[in-house]
DNA sequence: AAAAATATGAAACATCTGTTGTAACAGCGT
DNA sequence: ACGCTGTTACAACAGATGTTTCATATTTTT
């Protein structure tokens, strides 16, 4: 990620004054410093009144030097894109305060939620956690409440490429039942989010003690799942609305799908072909080409 | 980010007081933002009073809160590499070897889907959706397979929320069955993408002969759904991978719940008062203070 | 059940923030 | 020398910041 602002300094640099050419070079040599400091102590650094900064910030298009600040900060925490994108959001804000400003501000908040998800770190989770369960015997699902289709678009899925799953889930709660035969070479997915549930939380105690290795997908280390977990998958779900998104969850989920399904490769082809003969067998699905005559 | 103050606050979590591990726990899920924003900005995110922030620091031999934050910013310039566009070089290059290039392609993928979202057009057609519902007697869920987590999350937000939700699932494939009585008044919220299932367009066929509104959630303008619809959401599906990703149906569902318990206001929140009470009474959860006294 | 201890948020406080108005200053052509 | 232009620092301002105080819950102990 580089800042635009940075190569747009270095661009304009021979136009500029000889005060704003020595705060661009203290900007261009101390980008982080840019990002933590105030103006003023940025304006002490550079040698030069704080005057000056909001001077060559407005120059360049912004309200103030705060603006720039803001701009390194988000460079700083890794979303590269959202300059434009609260540029875009604040455009769109403007033009209607009401329902548009909300669904603008949803999928804004969305996007760098799932942009950490492709960070070195949480791919390095997200293959780890593929690993484990590619090599599993069997793998449970469980996800209780606003969770469960996080777990259940996993089960089905895994279900498609033929891959042992059991979904943790039972008409008259007798959900927890199936995890009676769990044990050694067994995975349990558990997927609980604040706040977390006591069923998932001593499901995966029982589990763990039976000797199943524990995938944990949650939203913080210090999640009650994570002292068990073998591995842990961190997900957000912090929305500008009050209530939280499972979102970024389900994404993690389908990558992590999609990833032991690859490691799988011609089985889970196999698989597939076995899945759709069934389905059409059983006309589930209405045909693409003529007329799908309807039966029963 | 190494910070030692990280390993301590984890250590003394236990022993901290709720309000502080709210703190704690928020300041190890966005160590970034405690280097970058203000002690009163993180309080505000945190869910906390300023002055919480200040006594957590004092707790831990700091002056105030203003020490931590130079703490957390020091260690942030210590690690240059996810500045300056070496994070992207490191990212792009591993985006060439296998599983993280697979990652980064479907997250990639999904961002241009949820951005397409809250395009002028989208949003529209999500706030006369979210309308028609608001207005609407009953809501009836309809979504098979693998768009059944759609559905599902849908139904259970809109439960919590107090509001009259009827997810079209069943034991014993019974699920069909509670669309007897759907008529005037009710709206059918239905998703399917391709391939479309058979038994969801009969399910809309019914519902509209029976005098209900139908909101469709699907992924073309051509969907069988499409000329029964009276509201109807596009959604993308496709990915880098070989399979069909849900998440931005899912997004616009959530989205759409959230819009619609926005247009309930006071109603939704009374209900939700409501819910926590009797989620609490049952125990569901753990209790975020100090010993959670688990029954059953 | 009462009392002591602790934890918490609202408001008050002095301080510091970023911006702006003003005046001094240097360079430059006439 | 003169006025003109563009920069700059200084001072002043409204507003925000981090901390502290104090009264009020909340928890724990007696």
């Amino acid at each position: 990620m580089n800042l635009g602002l940075s190569v747009k300094l270095k661009a304009d640099f021979e136009r500029l004054s000889a005060r704003s050419q020595a705060v661009a070079r203290w900007m261009i040599d101390h980008p982080a410093d840019v990002a933590l400091l105030t103006t003023r102590e940025q304006a002490r650094r550079a040698g030069v009144s704080p005057a000056t900064m909001t001077r060559l910030a407005q120059r360049f298009g912004f309200k103030g030097y705060d603006d720039v600040r803001k701009l390194y900060a988000d460079a700083m925490r890794g979303r590269p894109e959202s300059f434009r994108g609260r540029a875009q959001e604040l455009v769109s804000r403007r033009a209607d305060e009401g329902d548009a400003a909300l669904v603008q501000d949803i999928f804004a908040s969305l996007v760098p939620h799932l942009q950490a998800l492709s960070s070195p770190g949480a791919v390095k989770r997200l293959t780890a956690a593929a690993d484990l369960i590619a090599k599993a015997k069997r793998v449970f699902c469980l996800g209780l409440r606003s969770t469960f289709s996080v777990v259940y678009i996993f089960h089905y899925v895994r279900s498609l490429f033929g891959a042992a799953s059991v979904l943790v889930d039972g008409a008259g709660d007798t959900g927890i039942d199936v995890l009676r035969t769990i044990g050694r070479g067994d995975v349990l997915l558990a997927v609980t989010v604040r706040p977390y549930t006591q069923h998932t939380l001593k499901a995966v105690c029982y589990a763990k003690e039976k000797g199943a290795r524990i995938v944990a997908v949650t939203d913080s280390e210090l999640s009650p799942l994570a002292p068990f977990a073998d591995e842990i998958l961190i997900v957000d779900t912090e929305t500008p609305s009050f209530f939280h998104s499972m979102t970024p969850a389900f994404a993690a989920i389908e990558c992590l799908a999609a990833l032991i399904a690859a490691r799988r490769g011609r089985e889970t082809l196999k698989a597939l072909v076995q899945s759709e003969e069934q389905l059409s067998a059983f006309g589930t699905y209405i045909l693409p080409s003529k007329k799908s005559r309807a039966k029963t």
